[in-house]
DNA sequence: TAGAACGTTTAAAACATTCTAAACGTTTTA
DNA sequence: TAAAACGTTTAGAATGTTTTAAACGTTCTA
């Protein structure tokens, strides 16, 4: 943090919830940087400001690039990559619920139907009735998933 | 793990489930192992079954009965606390997520609060518009949190 | 074409979390 | 009352994650 300033504050301040949200520190520090930034800032800029490596600057702006959370743009009379943020937070979370939560649940269902085929037959039924139930309830919580975008939606949109 | 058998793999996949949700494996073995026990497990038995050591159960085992996805049942004939799993588990987190996401997301709320009062007359206008709009996203996904329960219920409930 | 300007990769340092084994304090049993 | 049976605490070992610093390979510039 070359200069103290609210942006650098709110900075760090989204480090904390990156962290919070079992995401690291870094992440949410340079999200929060390129969202509040009116220009694109390159990769150079990132880490100074920051006060981090630009390894470290680089891996991190990577995954959010994955994420869909930060983009590239191409700023004239200069040839780093430059990056602004997607402040359109609400679609980079659903992507992030979409992407990390579903496809876990689905996974989840997968493995409930492997454990519910070695349950066929050999052990007592309790489990059986268990299994089925647990694999009803991963069901239900990806239709809820589902519905997500819709319901975040009718509340502020 | 003593014998090979289903309710042992289970366990053993619900500590991945729980890895995956950045909990510790510990915590999703206990729960696992003890949401399919017919009957109370102690402490000991716990510790013996997942081949983990006593301390470790018995930690996570605090944990999990904060959360209210144990509890300890007195067992005729043992001094020893045995335990048995709160099954409904949409209950469990839906506690989980209130005391988790909404609380960070109340605390997420008042430090946009402290940055719009910072900012407040000093700094060029655009950020105050964009932690306005971050404050209402907050709000709504609160709001979100809130109806979950109702929501999780109109499917299967 | 030599060297500067970049972004990426990598090895290891720094740090955080999880887990074990043993010591410990109670409570119970004999 | 001595010893056994417990659950908890604790120090540190094991492991996992994050971050740095430096080496590296390109691409561009002069």
């Amino acid at each position: 943090m070359t200069k103290p300033s609210i942006e650098n504050d709110f900075a760090r301040f989204a480090g904390q919830v990156a962290e919070s949200l079992s995401f690291n520190k870094s992440i949410g520090q340079i999200y929060g940087l390129l969202y509040t930034s009116p220009d694109p800032i390159s990769l150079d800029e990132i880490a100074t400001q920051l006060m981090m490596s630009k390894g470290n600057a680089s891996i991190n702006l990577r995954i959010l690039e994955e994420w869909g959370a930060v983009r590239p743009v191409s700023v004239s009379g200069s040839r780093r990559d430059h990056y602004e943020a997607n402040r359109n937070i609400k679609e980079v979370a659903m992507r992030r619920v979409e992407d990390g939560f579903s496809k876990r649940l689905e996974w989840v269902e997968r493995e409930l139907d492997r454990f519910l085929e070695q349950s066929k037959g050999s052990t007592d039924p309790k489990i059986r009735k268990q299994l089925e139930e647990l694999k009803s309830l991963a069901e239900n919580a990806r239709r809820v998933m589902k519905m997500l975008p819709k319901i975040a939606g009718f509340f502020g949109g």
